[in-house]
DNA sequence: AATAATGATCGTAATATTGCGATGTAATTA
DNA sequence: TAATTACATCGCAATATTACGATCATTATT
């Protein structure tokens, strides 16, 4: 026990939570945020303005890069990270579909 | 340690992030899927369906109903569940913002 | 080469999540 | 009223997450 038992559910169940689950937390959703914003990349800068250790801030970097959320490049002595367009068009997409598969008509409960 | 900081982030990170952990289980998509699908509320049957105890899924729509995405009624013995219609949408809008905030436009790393 | 800067990784403590059997509770049926 | 049905909740074990200091690896600067 104790584990997910991820082999009852589909592929399309198992992506969407794992996306989901990459950004279930609010830093990652900062960091994203962060990333989009100065569309270029960056990294280093993060650590500044979160208000997270440099160890914490690296490994929820490291969960979004292993979700594919992210893509990083070492940059001289930095790294630059930046969103992975085609995951989030896959996301966007996926997503739309999810949410919009609900048309709120009939009232029930 | 061992707790997220919410109180470093906005309340637009926090709610974000919430309403993702809310979706970040297969077994909660799974949930959500089969309430959308036959729009009229269930509830028992999912325990049928899903290979999960009904402990295990009662403790999951829990989840789903405090994150405000479902809401349940009692139906005379058994209790009916569906989309909590206003939340959805705000979900949609939310995430479709900031899904949207990116526009994949300057390639960088 | 020595030092500094930038991140990644390791190890660890605190806490949260997942899953399930067992038990509790409320409404329905016999 | 007793038994049944449908869920919720409790308690527990296994595992995962979050955060951080310390340390390691790599590149840049002196």
């Amino acid at each position: 026990m104790g584990l997910t038992r991820t082999e009852i559910f589909t592929e399309e169940q198992n992506l969407l939570a794992s996306l989901f689950k990459a950004m279930a937390h609010p830093a990652r959703i900062a960091i994203l945020q962060r990333i989009i914003l100065s569309n270029t990349c960056i990294c280093g800068d993060l650590v500044g303005e979160l208000g997270l250790a440099q160890a914490t801030i690296s490994q929820h970097l490291k969960e979004l890069k292993s979700a594919g959320l992210i893509q990083g490049t070492i940059e001289g002595v930095s790294v630059c990270y930046c969103i992975n367009p085609k995951v989030w068009k896959l996301l966007e997409n996926r997503l739309g579909e999810f949410l919009g598969s609900y048309k709120g008509t009939t009232e029930c409960c």
